[in-house]
DNA sequence: ACTTGACTTAAAGTTAGGTTTAACTTGTAA
DNA sequence: TTACAAGTTAAACCTAACTTTAAGTCAAGT
């Protein structure tokens, strides 16, 4: 079973104008031609588009995604450093998701603030609010956005 | 005490021209200008951007940014509508952390492959493998990745 | 044979979020 | 008062990852 690129964009889920776009960049010199010169996408090849995703995802550049296509392509020469592309991946993922996590606290302290001063009417409610009025849950990021002052600690 | 573009530049850890571009956006309504039109940054806007350096982090673009000032700006009519933008954008970053959880799961997996593959000396190893070779941590992912055979599950 | 929709390429356009440049003004220190 | 570092603006430039356009080719159905 081979696809056109309008078939395996919609398999992909993808513009068809995407694939042409890895295509030029390098990202597909797995995927044949026909002899007028259309892409021919076999299975093998959707199993390569779904590595491409994942790398993407995990926040890899095109470039870098087609330098790891080629490493796969050089065979168990590049093992080591395929590995190693992976192990920095996952740092770099890693920080990602504690940063987010930092960003989520931050809201989730903005929704209880705004779901208090919603049911107040407004704002001034934090006006004297101490720190044993703040949720147990939303203390310490609390504290770094409201100025709260020491009092009854 | 007051701070120019440059100090609150250094202050804040981003280029001087990052905050003339907010500027220039709407993003810094709040900022007053000295006689001969240099900006003048206060305290109280130092917290400003604190604000738009959070709402940056969760995902918000400088429009969705500077919507968000202009809603602080009307005061306690706006209350609602920002308990909502919070509210939308909590969902956002749980979104992105799944996302991210998955990716990671499949990073992790492919250290895994590539650390055997290394061991081995070659990518061969995972020629003959079964489903039971695969560590516990990593068989749902791997599952999907490497395209066993049902044999020996 | 003809229509039609999908394919091809090169090249230009788009978007976001800045950064750089050029030309000019300001404010402080020697 | 003369430097000189740092401020100002408008406008051009940058990068990534696509998307759109223009002009042309191919393949399948009637």
């Amino acid at each position: 079973m081979v696809y056109t690129v309008g078939e395996m964009a919609k398999l992909m889920n993808v513009a068809p104008s995407t694939l042409r776009y890895y295509d030029k960049e390098g990202l597909l010199p797995f995927v044949e031609r026909s002899r007028s010169g259309i892409r021919l996408f076999r299975e093998s090849d959707y199993e390569w588009l779904q590595i491409i995703e994942c790398l993407k995802k995990s926040g890899l550049s095109i470039k870098d995604i087609k330098r790891f296509i080629y490493m796969v392509m050089e065979g168990d020469n590049s093992l080591k450093e395929r590995l190693e592309l992976f192990a920095k991946q996952r740092e770099v993922i890693l920080s990602k998701m504690h940063d987010l996590q930092e960003t989520l606290d931050t809201v989730n302290f903005k929704c209880w603030y705004y779901e208090t001063a919603v049911d107040a009417g407004t704002e001034e409610i934090f006006k004297d609010m101490t720190y044993k009025d703040i949720p147990e849950e939303f203390r310490s990021t609390g504290k770094k956005l409201l100025h709260l002052e020491d009092n009854e600690v």
